[in-house]
DNA sequence: CGGAGTGTTAGTCG
DNA sequence: CCGACTAACACTCC
């Protein structure tokens, strides 16, 4: 699943649900899953769930906390007696009995509730760190997409010397956080720019109309609570986001434009689907 | 059944 | 510094 709107939305379900609960056992399935010493969070508290970029940060004190990536296929379920609620990839880990075949890590909490960390592929991990640890691994970030700190004077700074193509430039962590495939593929078609063009040829009023197209594709999908593609699986209640009802261009391929009408077309970029209108994107 | 494709991102190499 | 490419892995689709 996750771009930054799907994470978001877990991170907001996840804050609601275990905030306050008391860990008293980590059980590690899946080896690469996990780092940290589970003995240091045994007895602790979860105090809050942030978000930067697509990296979920369970705060457990000042100085420990456990990062969390959830990649292609993570997905966060927790198990309250019969009730469950959480986010992530969708799949059919949610109807079956749980631990399933795909789940890596079990939070046990002391109220006798259970988190589990399902990852289908194990490109997921969870990483206890401190705060040293968690600033090294931050700094690295460019700013949000949604975040003030992306304005035009910084994205202008970072592109004006790149030559890759733009969907590639805006894709980039180190650039900006929080758009990924789908939600770049869309931002370009908003902004009427193709993918293709060099990061550095955008010009002054293209990048000021693509930076709203970014900001504004992005808040809301979060506002849909992210795309769920699996077509598979998407009936399942509480489940799936509804962003793909309103997508542009992601998916769309050989169908109208709703900007011209022209056929949307789907070629490959940087070794990504990317999905454009070849009449409209300048 | 074999091979391609998948929403992410580190890391390597030139 | 920049950019191209690949690996990590499991599953679905054609």
């Amino acid at each position: 699943m996750p771009e930054l709107p799907e994470v978001e939305t877990v991170v907001r379900k996840l804050r609601n649900l275990i905030v306050d609960k008391k860990i008293s056992n980590i059980e590690v399935l899946n080896s690469k899953s996990f780092t940290g010493d589970i003995s240091k969070l045994i007895g602790s508290t979860v105090i809050d769930v942030r978000r930067r970029a697509k990296i979920i940060n369970i705060v457990i004190n000042d100085d420990l906390y456990l990062l969390t990536h959830l990649k292609m296929t993570g997905q966060y379920i927790l198990q309250d007696g019969t009730i469950r609620a959480g986010g992530g990839h969708p799949s059919s880990d949610w109807v079956n009995n749980l631990p399933s075949r795909h789940t890596r890590v079990v939070f046990h909490f002391q109220d006798g509730s259970k988190l589990f960390f399902n990852d289908m592929r194990k490109f997921g991990w969870i990483r206890q760190n401190t705060k040293q640890q968690l600033e090294q691994s931050f700094a690295k970030l460019g700013p949000d997409v949604i975040e003030p700190e992306l304005t035009y004077e910084y994205l202008k700074s970072q592109l004006q010397r790149r030559t890759i193509p733009i969907k590639q430039a805006i894709m980039m962590n180190e650039i900006l956080c929080g758009v990924g495939n789908i939600y770049a593929c869309d931002s370009l078609n908003d902004a009427k720019i193709s993918p293709f063009r060099p990061a550095k040829s955008i010009s002054d009023l293209e990048l000021k109309n693509l930076i709203l197209s970014m900001k504004k594709i992005v808040n809301m999908a979060i506002d849909k609570g992210g795309t769920t593609f699996d077509g598979m699986y998407v009936d399942v209640d509480g489940l799936a986001g509804s962003y793909q009802d309103s997508v542009l261009t992601y998916g769309r391929e050989g169908k109208n434009c709703y900007n011209c009408g022209s056929l949307i077309k789907k070629d490959k970029l940087g070794g990504r689907g990317t999905y454009y209108c070849p009449t409209c994107q300048k």
